[in-house]
DNA sequence: ATGAGCTTGTGATATGTTTCACGTGGCAAT
DNA sequence: ATTGCCACGTGAAACATATCACAAGCTCAT
């Protein structure tokens, strides 16, 4: 009844429905009240065989012959993501990227919203950015638990991650988003991705001189082969 | 006697190779002179294997019984993606994100420097950031060609971000690190990342509700299953 | 020198993901 | 009703990636 799923979906194909989660939310601003995979692919710069794929892992949303009806669609995308469950979501480190993450109007667009904010620095302790308060680093525990936040993002310095971390998962935190650039030790029952700022301009770095090395002429027009998407 | 490799690397192994990278960089701050790829691997919550299988993509820098010497991996690493070549890069959009961009200390330590920023809002330009004067759009083109930049950054807002993204590919350049949260159209002779911090988090919000769906006990400790290493 | 012990580099294998190709069901017009 | 067309859903094939397991090469102690 609610044990979801067909076979269970790869990971990229996750990330793939939040993209067409907002591709049938920009849709659906614009009024069209109809999609076929082929015209979803296009706008997502996948393949209309990955749409359907990636779509039915989690169910049968489309009707043969016509294709999916986007407001159906979209609130599928929504329940399967879990989007409007409206997670809080707790900050650690107001510094530039952190004071930059409070501001992120996306989060809130998407049923995201920081509640709390954490910072070890007693000069930003008590500032109050887009109305959360900075807290102590030393109510961390306290606060998360009360507040019953599963989820947090850390932009703290490399250096910290790892105790900032350990301070988190100690206050029942399950879910982690990391910008900081190490590798974190988290307990099993602990979900962790990571945004790594340096590893994404590296490997364009990689690509560029792999293709100045080749002969390289231009070409017609290709689509996002971005960190999630592959092809 | 350029066209590098043996076998073609993975995309994934080349996301790898920054973190063993950053890893060495760090293992060298500490005096370790020799590593193994159990040890690498243990350090970057990747497999021996996969480390070893990483290395041998680009080349034999390792010596059987004995391991990899720290420094000498580590000059490989950097040439084979390109830092030190030190590209010069350039910033799009000088709001809250762009402004976290221009103060990451990541780049300026990768190598990677932002050396030219631009905006549209008038009250922004001319401002100095870190030693960056923020131009108006109008002088992406002269700018960007004069000073031979190919690696820009996107912080724009998600509706300007294509036509943003049209000026900077006719100006010259040759790579794109994206954050907005659009699906951009690029021509096939520029490559292009993208960083989607909603997709991040609706990722973790789908796991999140996934694992509390089965039943889940904690377990042991795991390492970083996060966007870019798979497993 | 020789042997024991260690760790790399790599065929072979297993696993995972994407693409292909087509059967199925649905709609519209005649 | 029947026909023609369309687009989904999906088994099977192709492709990509990760893991296994071991031979090859190095070091050190004897």
């Amino acid at each position: 009844m609610s044990g979801s799923q067909r076979g269970k979906a790869p990971q990229m194909a996750i990330r793939r429905l939040s993209m067409y989660y907002r591709t049938l939310a920009s849709l659906r601003e614009q009024g069209v009240e109809s999609v076929s995979s082929e015209h979803l692919s296009a706008l997502t710069g996948s393949t209309a065989a990955q749409v359907r794929r990636d779509l039915a892992y989690f169910g049968n949303f489309g009707r043969r012959g016509v294709g999916y009806e986007v407001h159906s669609l979209q609130a599928h995308m929504q329940d399967i993501l879990g989007i409007g469950e409206g997670w809080p979501m707790a900050l650690v480190g107001v510094g530039n990227l952190g004071s930059a993450l409070l501001a992120y109007d996306g989060f809130p667009r998407q049923g995201f919203r920081i509640v709390e904010a954490f910072d070890s620095d007693p000069r930003r302790v008590d500032t109050v950015i887009r109305d959360v308060v900075v807290k102590p680093m030393d109510q961390i525990k306290e606060t998360i638990h009360t507040r019953h936040i599963v989820m947090a993002l850390l932009a703290v310095p490399a250096k910290a991650a790892q105790a900032v971390t350990e301070q988190l998962v100690d206050a029942g935190v399950r879910c982690l988003l990391n910008f900081a650039p190490v590798t974190l030790r988290v307990p099993s029952h602990v979900h962790l991705a990571s945004v790594d700022l340096s590893i994404e301009v590296e490997y364009l770095s990689y690509v560029l001189r792999e293709s100045v090395a080749e002969g390289d002429a231009p070409g017609g027009v290709r689509s996002d082969e971005s960190t999630v998407l592959s092809r």
